[in-house]
Order: C-alpha cells, then sequence, then structure tokens
DNA sequence: TAACATTAAATGTTTTTACATTAAATTTGT
DNA sequence: ACAAATTTAATGTAAAAACATTTAATGTTA
C-alpha cells in the first residue's frame, strides 16, 4: 500500500520528509514480516540477528563485545540477548582465555539447526523484496548511504 | 559510516539483502538522532509524531483511532500515548458526540506552541538529509515503494 | 426488541528497551 | 609496582512495546 493512503496524508512538505517518512514506514514494515516469520520459534528478531552473527564467525568463539560491534543496534543489550539464546541453548558461554573480564560465546549444533531451518524461511522472504531488479537495489542501498553522509559544508553561500 | 565498517561485515550475500540492512540501519541512525533532538524537550518520538497528527487536523479534533490510522507504527498504544500527552497538558480528551465509544482527543495551545518550537529544530535537523538532491529524495522513496509491492507472480515459470 | 456481533478505548501483563550503575580485570602512567 | 583510568560484562530500574483481555456503546439480524 501506498504511504500516503496507510497513513491517510494527501501529500508532504517535502521530498525529503517524504523520504524520511518512507524509510522508518518501510523499516516497519519489514521487521513487522520479519517479526511473523521467527514467531513460530520463539525467536525475536535480535535473537536472531545475534545468532546469525555468531554463525558468521563459527567456529571461532566471539566475545559480547564483538556481538555489539557487529550489530544493528547499538543500544540493546548483548549481554541479555546471550541469556535469552543460552536459556534455549542455542549458545554456550565460556570465559576468554587471553582475557578473563570477556566471555566467548559460540553458537551450539542446535543454534546451527534452527539457523539453517530459518534459512528456508528467509530466504522465501526475501522473494518481497524482489519487486526490484539488482541494480534498484543497489541504488537505493547506494542513496541510503548517501542520505546518511553530512552535506558539504559550501565555503561560500551561494545565491 | 558506511555500513559494512560499522557493522563489521566485508560483503553481502546480495544487493537485496545489503538493500535491507541498510534499511534497517539508516532508520535506526534516523530515529537515534531525531530521538536526541527531542530528548531536552521530555517529548518521545512516538509523542512528537501524535502532536503532529493532531496538528494536523486542528482545530478539528480526532479520535483515538484517527490517530492509530494515521500512525506509521499501527501496534502501539494510541490510548496510552495520549495519556502521556494529558498529563504534559499538551491535549485534551473529550466524548465523542456522535459516538459515546469514541474519545475525541484535541492539541491545546501549549502543544501548538512546543510543535512550533520543534519546528524550528526539525527543520535544522532535516538539513542532515540534504546529502540527497530533491530529485534522489523521489527516487529513494519510489524505490521503497517498490520494494513494498509484491512482485507479480509469474504465471508461467520461464526458464 | 432481544440476542449476538462488532467497534472504540482502556486496562492488565509480560517482555523488551534504554540507560545508569556496578564489579572485576586489564591497561596506563608515573 | 602501585594508583588511577579504562575496558568488559552483568545487573538494576524505569519506561515503553507487544499483546491479550475487558468494558461500554453501537450495529445487525432473526
Amino acid at each position: 500500500m501506498s504511504i500516503e493512503k496507510d497513513i491517510k496524508q494527501a501529500s508532504f512538505k517535502s521530498a525529503h520528509a517524504k523520504a524520511m517518512v518512507n524509510i522508518v514506514y518501510t523499516n516497519n514494515w519489514l521487521t513487522t514480516l520479519q517479526m511473523e516469520v521467527f514467531k513460530p520459534f520463539d525467536l525475536t528478531l535480535q535473537q536472531y540477528n545475534v545468532l546469525r552473527i555468531l554463525r558468521g564467525h563459527y567456529p571461532e568463539p566471539i566475545t559480547v563485545i564483538g556481538i555489539i560491534e557487529r550489530m544493528l543496534d547499538k543500544m540493546s543489550n548483548a549481554s541479555r540477548l546471550v541469556d535469552k539464546l543460552l536459556l534455549k541453548e542455542m549458545v554456550v558461554r565460556r570465559e576468554c582465555p587471553n582475557d578473563r573480564r570477556a566471555v566467548d560465546i559460540l553458537i551450539t549444533q542446535k543454534g546451527l539447526d534452527l539457523l539453517a531451518e530459518l534459512d528456508v524461511l528467509q530466504k522465501q522472504w526475501e522473494k518481497q523484496m524482489y519487486g526490484l531488479t539488482e541494480s534498484e537495489a543497489l541504488q537505493l542501498s547506494d542513496l541510503l548511504d548517501k542520505l546518511r553522509q553530512s552535506p558539504p559544508e559550501s565555503e561560500q553561500q551561494k545565491k
């Protein structure tokens, strides 16, 4: 559905305002759909992302800080996410040999199996995005990158 | 910062996967920045958005359902958001004459004044997006719209 | 009109988030 | 080597989100 209809707004003040709202709207759309995929597995999106990070390093473990560095949302509490995954026996925790402050986290076979199962669903799910061609997806990504760049400070004010 | 560096991922499996991550990442970036703007005013993003919806209808009131329909995040509890705004005297609540189940919500002068003050900051803030030209902003919005469209079902499987 | 279904809003409850604080280990500077 | 600073992870806490349930009003239909 178009944003205008969905949020009943006839028009936006500017192209930039519209793009901004559209990013938030699309993000909600994406995460809501994803959550539905993971719900039957009693896994939150964040937990899923942590598992993927752990698999990305498997068979090497990774510290909690390492997880945080790789997470999209740096604010979320990785320590507690790992707790939840521990309860589900998706990960194991052990003291890091080099640094006794740190804790090494490793994904278990059970965790790997779950991810493998989810890969199938995830692949199907990603097809939702295939309204975009490959080059359009790249273009979208580039525009988002550019959006996050601060505009260059103009040394001389142009009329 | 580029996503690759920020989440320490060397590459993505596909352009689509990258675009998807980039949307989530950019959304976090946007909302974090916005939250910082509103924090000194003791206002959450959601509360701000509700106030803007109310201003959009001013001087007409709008019901709680009307607010929900216009919100980006339909799941959030509009009733409680209105509670919070009531405590801050940014809105008033009164029985809807046509339907005694419904409740009309109206933004107060205090609420309008706050929004006016925030408009200035918001405008400054939107400049962050002006790394994009007008036409790029439109293009970005169009790509997001297209992303949310399901791809047309091919009636006949192509080899 | 009585019985049932639906709608609008509020409330209850559990989980998650955001943020501050703590505790232990390590690093740095002198 | 010792004190101070920093780093790593865990924990405490208040607020917010997610989701179900409740209550009252309205609509529907037999």
